[in-house]
DNA sequence: CTAGGGTTAG
């Protein structure tokens, strides 16, 4: 926005609008208008240019397809997608440049299928695509990651003639690197003459997200040079790829040895889940005092992903410094969201009630996100009535359509509160197709509350569900010999010996000074083995209530 | 005009 009066866009404008203000009753040449929308692209100024709009309006003034570009460029540029279509829809013999303009806003605001529509129907008429189109377009058929749609437009980018242009090829190894296509992005990229090191990095994530990790580092280390968004794509490839420790490695070697790049805001962001799932909160500190030392810890994304890492690891202190730490303004979605979630996985449902109410109050509108969070906090603190409250006015309260997980979330709910029957009961009446989530929840709940008959049910539609998950088949069998059915034990011990299959067993790790100690189902083998079941006989003891028995299954 | 991106139950 225009703060003060000496911002550049401010004085340029002003001398802009002069003439408009001292003629208000000459009738201007259309053409005067289009450094006005010019100026005021990019900078979020759409309310004022639709007072200046306004102004041609009352003056009887229709753009024509120059000006109506300009315009179509200045409101889509900041978001306002419908005054862009308005002026674009009244244009009778519109241009190439028109189109590329509302083809950009589309496709930078996520109306890909929009974009996309008008670009076929740009093409029918015969108007030929630029090197302004195609990178839209084709990002576009990316993010909805439609090959079909992809391929069509890339046969036209080269009838047209833009086999060899850097943006159209690189735009072109995206798409099908989006979508999922990296044998076709890899031929392309071999084929070019001109490569951007755009081409490299898009070819670098997209084999990271196939998992073809040495054919990504081989790329990596091939390439002739290397900018923030190669390392960045690496450190979050290694982390996609569940390898936290080559991501932190990879971010450490940035540092030390690439002095040209400087992390941003997008690399801390990269970086900070190679510390969120293990028990790495000094890793996870050292991220933290880094990023304050660069000044980005005052970048919402960043503070955001922060309180993701600290509730990851454990430290649900750290977790609510961060997010008191973003100003209250500034709080997206996304940072209400990861608060409220971090408040349900430490079983601090009250707190995720009340984050709740407050984002609330603080006029953020909730998402499905919010809604799963603040179930699972209610469940894991058996505040079951409360929580069905909520979802029972989800919809017309909040405007947010009850989805699976949704219901996932109740029925575990209710079925931790012991309340199988009304689970069941919500199960058989619920609007969308049951999943394995759903009957995985209520198998779940049956086998801490011993409700076998419930419990067979939800397990003969996971074995239709997914019948290689041979958790379910274990998890039933071990009901039947607590209730000493050792025939149905036996029953069910053949059918998964037929099928070929063993549970693979559960393990668990914690990282002590720096030492990791691995924990696998049942096994002795550890050291200090007997003081640890002894340590956990004695929780158990300690433990109130009588919930105990699901406390060692969860 | 192209490349890297924070929140989802158990």
């Amino acid at each position: 926005m225009l703060h003060s009066g000496t911002h550049p866009t401010y004085t340029a404008l002003r001398s802009l609008l002069e003439p408009l203000l001292k003629f208000n009753h000459v009738p201007l040449h259309i053409l005067s208008y289009v450094p006005i929308f010019q100026c005021l692209t990019g900078h979020n100024l759409s309310k004022l240019g639709q007072q200046i709009h306004a102004h041609m309006i009352l003056r009887g003034l229709e753009p024509n397809a120059f000006l109506a570009a300009k315009m179509v460029a200045m409101y889509g540029s900041s978001g306002d997608l419908f005054s862009a279509m308005t002026v674009f829809d009244k244009i009778n013999y519109p241009t190439v440049i028109l189109y590329n303009s509302i083809i950009r806003a589309c496709a930078r605001y996520g109306y890909y299928e929009k974009a996309i529509g008008i670009y076929f129907r740009m093409h029918s008429l015969g108007l030929k695509g630029d090197h302004f189109t195609f990178p839209n377009v084709l990002k576009s058929c990316a993010d909805l990651s439609s090959v079909w749609m992809g391929k069509c437009v890339h046969g036209q980018s080269l009838r047209i003639g833009f086999e060899f242009d850097m943006y159209v090829g690189t735009s072109l190894i995206d798409m099908y690197v989006k979508c999922g296509d990296s044998t076709d992005a890899r031929k392309l990229f071999d084929k070019m003459t001109m490569r951007d090191i755009s081409s490299w990095n898009a070819l670098i994530a997209g084999n990271m997200k196939d998992g073809e990790i040495s054919v990504a580092e081989d790329l990596f280390r091939t390439m002739p040079c290397r900018n923030i968004i190669s390392w960045t794509a690496m450190i979050s490839g290694y982390n996609q790829n569940g390898l936290a420790d080559q991501a932190f490695c990879v971010f450490e070697e940035m540092l030390k040895k690439d002095s040209n790049v400087k992390p941003n805001w997008v690399t801390i962001m990269s970086v900070l889940p190679a510390c969120a799932h293990s028990a790495a909160l000094e890793r996870g500190r050292r991220i933290h005092d880094f990023a304050s030392s660069i000044g980005l810890d005052s970048n919402v994304c960043v503070q955001t992903a922060l309180v993701a890492m600290y509730a990851k690891c454990g430290s649900l202190v750290d977790a609510f410094r961060c997010f008191e730490g973003i100003p209250r303004s500034e709080r997206s979605l996304v940072s209400w969201n990861t608060m409220i979630t971090a408040y349900a996985s430490h079983g601090c449902g009250m707190e995720c009630l009340w984050t709740f109410e407050d984002m609330i109050r603080a006029g953020i509108k909730p998402d499905t996100i919010t809604f799963t969070g603040l179930f699972s906090g209610c469940s894991h603190s058996g505040l079951v009535d409360v929580g069905l409250k909520y979802f029972n006015c989800m919809n017309t309260v909040y405007s947010v359509k009850p989805r699976v997980e949704h219901y996932a979330c109740i029925v575990d709910l209710l079925g931790r509160a012991g309340r199988l029957v009304e689970a069941k009961e919500l199960v058989d009446r619920m609007p969308i197709q049951a999943g394995p989530s759903i009957w995985g929840a209520l198998l779940a709940a049956c086998r801490s509350h011993h409700n076998l008959e419930i419990a067979e049910i939800a397990a003969r539609m996971l074995f239709v569900l997914e019948p290689e998950n041979s958790g379910n088949y274990v998890l039933l069998s071990n009901m039947y010999a607590e209730a000493g059915l050792w025939k149905e034990v036996d029953n069910l011990r053949a059918l998964l010996k037929c099928q070929g299959m063993k549970k693979s067993p559960g393990c668990s790790w914690v990282e002590v000074n720096g030492k990791a100690h691995l924990f696998i189902g049942g096994d002795t083998s550890h050291p200090q083995a007997k003081e640890i079941y002894m340590l956990l006989d004695m929780l158990l003891e300690a433990l109130p209530g009588e919930d105990k028995g699901s406390w060692l299954h969860t």
